[in-house]
DNA sequence: TAAATGATTTAGGTAGACCTAAATATAATG
DNA sequence: CATTATATTTAGGTCTACCTAAATCATTTA
């Protein structure tokens, strides 16, 4: 019914305006690598099959098809992550090209029985809300731990960023989802931040950019 | 690199030549539910590719290229029919149609740790063998039951016909693999036959289509 | 071996999903 | 408000994978 590359533009859509962004072409062109001629050509299309509302010139919006549509794709991907990750073992950084792929895969008895297998998991490996079978999200809008105060204490439940070098580095400074942490000081200067790792009471020091990358949640 | 269209002509060259027949044109269109013309256009454009040996007029054969690439789309094929139906818990009847799907995803990194998770199978849930990592099928070559004889035991070791619904009446006789059976008589006027399911002891009748496709081991 | 039949290819289209270059609309700026 | 600059669309292609109808080849069959 919906093609991968159909799939692939609704999921843009619906994650730009998450972001607060408006859907423009040329917004979309980018998250898709692909050229704003291509993009118009294609909103043409998905307003012709009531996916998407489109008038020329005018940043697209999901219809409430298009919406179901784009979550049951991110609903697939998530628990698709989560498979690769908790039972075949690949690190987190290995698991979004795959599950790019894995994402389209149109069968929903599939889905609803990786699911149950499992165990109906809620957050993805990245820490992103997975959502349910009838397409309902909690979207958490967690603090950044460039929001934590000084002596305060967090766990670590998500990543802003998701390119793999981002993961690679917080696998390599064991900032990994679930660690709980304590902010120590942050400088003035450049705000770069002190930080325990408080079960393993090592101290490391990380830059803003990462501050504004990690999600937390205070105890 | 390979498209889904190109690893089903390959598929389909393949399964046609292992049936010892030759893929004409109108044989790989029948197989594939396209059009002989289409198929023409598919044959000019894998020659190309060096994937399959293509004259006019002449019957396509698969290069060495094109037959590693089939044979590693029936190993991803079997690999996850195997997973829906020991890992989540499907019939063997419902998995054909997912598995067509998930056999093109492409990571091999996903297609060898998901063979270590399932801890190698041998075969899939219909009794076929599954390749390995180097490409290499044991093809069996099994009796079918029509060649048992009177008194002879026997267990079920895969399927011929894979329909749904041969999958489905062999469901509900409990002819599952790995069942052991004795043919007690065959007739002569129709070659129906009896057997008795060893386990349970209970006897059953079969029509010769039954015992034409089903595969045995003799013990 | 000529005609008929069946298989295969060619010719000419379509639809989806892209592209570049050119035209036009909208937004920003002096 | 007129002029740039930027965003978006249109025009005109390409490539893949299909299709129908017509032409051609190959194999039977008379
Ligand atoms: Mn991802
Ligand atoms: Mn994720
Ligand atoms: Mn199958
Ligand atoms: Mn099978």
């Amino acid at each position: 019914m919906t093609s991968l590359a159909e799939e692939n533009y609704l999921k843009a859509i619906y994650a730009l305006n998450l972001g607060d962004s408006s859907a423009s072409t040329n917004a979309i062109a980018e998250r898709l690598e692909t050229k704003a001629s291509s993009v118009t050509d294609m909103l043409k299309r998905l307003n012709e099959k009531k996916l998407v509302n489109y008038l020329k010139y005018r940043p697209a919006t999901l219809t409430e098809k298009g919406q179901a549509i784009a979550i049951d794709v991110i609903r697939k991907h998530r628990l698709w992550e989560y498979f690769l990750v908790e039972k075949l073992k690949f690190g987190w950084d290995e698991v979004h090209e795959i599950a790019e792929q894995l994402e389209h895969i149109q069968s929903p008895a599939l889905i609803n029985r990786l699911d149950e297998f499992l165990n109906a998991p809620k957050f993805d490996p990245h820490g992103d809300p997975i959502p349910n079978r009838e397409g309902k999200i909690t979207e958490r809008h967690n603090q950044v731990l460039a929001n934590l105060s000084v002596d305060e204490f967090a766990f670590i439940v998500g990543v802003k960023e998701h390119s793999n070098s981002f993961l690679q580095y917080l696998d390599a400074m064991q900032l990994v989802l679930g660690t709980k942490i304590k902010l120590i000081n942050r400088f003035d200067y450049d705000q770069s931040a002190v930080i325990e790792l408080v079960d393993s009471k090592k101290e490391i020091t990380i830059s803003n950019e990462v501050s504004e990358n990690l999600y937390i949640k205070t105890t």
